[in-house]
DNA sequence: TTCCTGTTGGTTTTT
DNA sequence: CCAACAGGAA
């Protein structure tokens, strides 16, 4: 442990010093100017952050208030915290740590004037950005079907994270998208926000950026304050973090930032993987440090992760080592289909559960979330205990953000999208055309819904029914807002729930997930306890709060490559190596070369998980959408180096090394592989062409007699480009891709 | 207003 | 195949 007050002498080396390889060491001493340290997957990357924060603070650079530092995801500031107050022996509340959001918010809360908020501004989730743009679309007579909210939400989202406000939009930034009335859409959807009293995260560090652009005292004064910023996954970060941190920095110069552009896989989100290679043209003198000496994986897992990465173009490039030498192979299996790959893991699993390999040291690594089903199923057959990661979060489910909804009424009574919310949940009978009047009224009154609803309950406006509805649901918010001056927010939200008719309603649900349901409101309840008060509760809900599973026994993880990434397992299964599925076609078909090697570098995540063996997996079939559909192995299979893998082969595939298949024979598709259906995608320079299956030349017509593999003999019905419903005589009616059929009489 | 049925489309999701 | 949603009937 460090004291804080010490006065380092002249030679003497500080006990937090020791155990650092060179590198390391030089990551943490570098303490002045720009510095970036490109840490490899399992180099140590946050000890190397949290002992350069123990550095600078130990050797009185900086007071802890100074320090701005900064994470992603709130499980990496949590643990930040937790090895700096281990490391220096001090708790480390109230310093500027945590997550970009969260930093971000807490700044805005103390400026939020400045941009036209209150500072007890709410942060919406995407279920309410969702619903406030569906309102906002058909406000505007936008085609929702062909503009659907969500997409039209992920336009505006991607321009914040480009730090992109209004002002600096030009409607033809848009292009069509939205009949051309994207802009309008997005001014519209600020408006809104701004009425509501409320942001969402993009606004966070965009309102940021708009009060350090437009207040440079403001800005001057955290610039001041943050003596030394350090960063962690900066290959994550988006443009408009980027801003935040460069504008931060400015005076000081002291930006230290860790990434690694191998494992920058959230491209789709707005992260700018450019921020990371541009990074010493950004901040001219910048000490860039390599940290190459892993100590996860074994040197075959190294070697094998290392040998795809480098089919990379654009990245810095690192070369990962290891000192310990040997262990095994990866295993590339290739397996019939599907179940068979499910059956081989599970296979796979009971065998390392028998040399009493902990359960959770073993995790399935999937490329989308339709294939753990698959995995599911097995396990449950075999009874091999696994949780799942990556479903819904805690806050995100229905009867969570429901209590939430109902709390925020009465905390923010002007909370219009959590009143709309719940205004008729459980049913009250206030149906479209009620809401709609409320509405109405609310913007002809310009007040709030809450207190449109106060005023219309008097009238004679509303149907005696809903009026009568209302009105006792506003005097139930007034009782519970007099719970709160008098009792604890605690028995005010349990009250609430219980007299809202909200618990009963999921006491009455039959439904199997109802339980769970009510379990989880009294989880939120406990919760709630922690907090002093409503509002701080909220806060911590909005930005923080996470999933909390409870049960830890030894399970295996089943979760998406995405979520695995920052964790490590001694086994790691990769099953769905096939080309379609890994890399993923949809993502090549919008996103060419730079998508190929975004889907490159998730392969490269998934196998730098692995501690002591990786098993890769490739079924020749798979049921996608309903229909089989065959695949070739991943091209990524091919790009493993021969000396690090060990192909083995299930039923039904040869023993032949598909990898060593030249690119032309990875691309040849047998007749029916539906991976190939969309529009062709040319991959320059790398000598791939994908090219759409030829269709067989032949058509059918109505009445047509015709055979199909799975569902026999069968009559068309109708035609509809390549997509035609045949009536089977044993199957009954189906939609069936002409390809898959032939004629009758050329059957068997 | 609610409930049912047919249609449609289905990668990843740190905050 | 199957979940989500829109649009029509009760």
């Amino acid at each position: 442990m460090v004291e804080l007050s010490r006065n380092i002498p002249a030679g003497f080396e500080p006990p937090y010093l020791q155990n650092l390889n060179p590198a390391q060491r030089q990551a943490v001493e570098t303490v002045d100017g720009p510095v970036l340290v490109l840490a490899g997957a399992g180099t140590g990357k946050t000890r190397v952050l949290t002992t350069r924060l123990a550095h600078i603070l130990s050797t009185r650079r900086a007071w802890p208030s100074q320090v701005l530092t900064v994470t992603f995801t709130n499980r990496a500031a949590r643990e930040m915290r937790e090895r700096v107050a281990h490391l220096l022996g001090t708790p480390t509340e109230g310093w500027w740590m945590g997550t970009f959001h969260a930093l971000a918010a807490r700044i805005l809360r103390r400026h939020a004037e400045l941009v036209g908020l209150r500072s007890n501004f709410s942060i919406l989730d995407t279920d309410d950005q969702i619903r406030l743009i569906k309102q906002l679309i058909e406000a505007d007579g936008i085609d929702s079907k062909r503009w659907p909210a969500k997409v039209l939400l992920g336009v505006i989202e991607r321009w914040k994270d480009r730090g992109l406000t209004p002002a600096k939009l030009k409607p033809a930034d848009a292009g069509e998208v939205a009949q051309g009335r994207m802009l309008q859409l997005y001014v519209a959807y600020q408006e809104r926000l701004r009425t509501l009293n409320a942001c969402d995260f993009g606004d966070l560090l965009l309102h940021n950026l708009t009060i350090f652009q437009e207040h440079a005292e403001v800005l001057a004064d955290y610039q001041d304050r943050f003596r030394y910023i350090l960063v962690d996954e900066y290959q994550d970060t988006n443009v408009s973090q980027y801003l935040w941190l460069r504008l931060l920095a400015q005076k000081h110069r002291n930006l230290c930032c860790v990434g690694d552009d191998d494992q920058s896989i959230y491209s789709w989100r707005g992260a700018e993987i450019g921020n990371i290679l541009r990074f010493e043209q950004d901040f001219p003198g910048a000490a860039v440090i390599r940290l190459e000496q892993n100590y996860r994986s074994t040197s075959h897992i190294l070697a094998a992760a290392g040998g795809l990465i480098a089919h990379n173009q654009g990245r810095l490039g690192k070369t990962l080592f290891t000192e310990e030498q040997g262990g095994d192979t990866v295993v590339v299996r290739t397996v019939w289909d599907g179940e068979e790959e499910a059956r081989w893991v599970g296979d796979e699993i009971e065998t390392l559960q028998r040399q009493k390999v902990p359960l959770n040291e073993v995790a399935v690594l999937v490329r989308a979330g339709f294939q753990m089903r698959e995995f599911e199923e097995r396990f449950l057959t075999l009874g091999l205990p696994y949780r799942v990661i990556g479903g819904p979060r805690f806050y995100e489910r229905q009867e969570i953000r429901d209590a939430i909804a109902y709390f925020r009424v009465v905390a923010q009574p002007d909370n219009d999208l959590s009143f709309e919310r719940i205004v008729n949940t459980p049913k009250r009978g206030l149906g479209d055309a009620t809401i709609q009047l409320l509405y109405q009224a609310s913007r002809a009154l310009g007040v709030p819904l809450t207190e449109a609803t106060l005023r219309l309950i008097e009238t004679d406006e509303l149907k005696p029914k809903p009026r009568g509805a209302l009105r006792s649901l506003m005097g139930d918010f007034q009782r519970w807002r007099a719970m709160l001056e008098t009792g604890s927010h605690v028995d005010m939200a349990r009250t609430l729930l219980d007299e809202s008719g909200y618990t009963a309603m999921w006491q009455a649900d039959k439904s199997p997930e109802a339980a769970g349901r009510l379990d989880n409101l009294k989880e939120l309840i406990n919760a709630m306890e922690e907090f002093e008060t409503l509002l701080a509760f909220l806060e911590h809900v909005s930005l923080v709060m996470e999933n909390e599973s409870g049960k830890t026994g030894p399970q295996v993880t089943l979760m998406t490559l995405h979520a695995a990434k920052g964790l490590e397992f001694a086994h790691v299964f990769l099953p769905g190596w096939e080309e379609g599925v890994f890399p993923n076609q949809r993502a090549l078909d919008d996103g060419g070369i730079a998508a190929l090697e975004e889907e490159r570098r998730l392969a490269y995540v998934g196998l730098t998980r692995a501690k002591r063996r990786a098993y890769v997996a490739a079924a020749a079939n798979r049921r996608i959408h309903g229909q089989w559909q065959n695949a070739l192995p991943s091209r990524f299979i091919g790009e493993l180096p021969d000396a690090n893998v060990e192909v083995t082969s299930g039923t039904g595939f040869g023993n032949e090394r598909f990898a060593d298949a030249a690119p032309t024979r990875l691309w040849t598709a047998p007749a029916q592989s539906g991976f190939m259906r969309r529009a062709p995608v040319t991959i320059e320079g790398s000598g791939y062409e994908v090219r759409e299956r030829p269709r067989p030349s032949r058509s059918f017509g109505i009445g047509d007699r015709v055979f199909h593999q799975k569902f026999g003999y069968g009559e068309v019905r109708s035609v509809d480009s390549d997509k035609l419903t045949i009536a089977f005589d044993h199957s009954g009616e189906k939609r069936v891709m002409d390809s898959f059929v032939v004629p009758a009489a050329e059957a068997g």
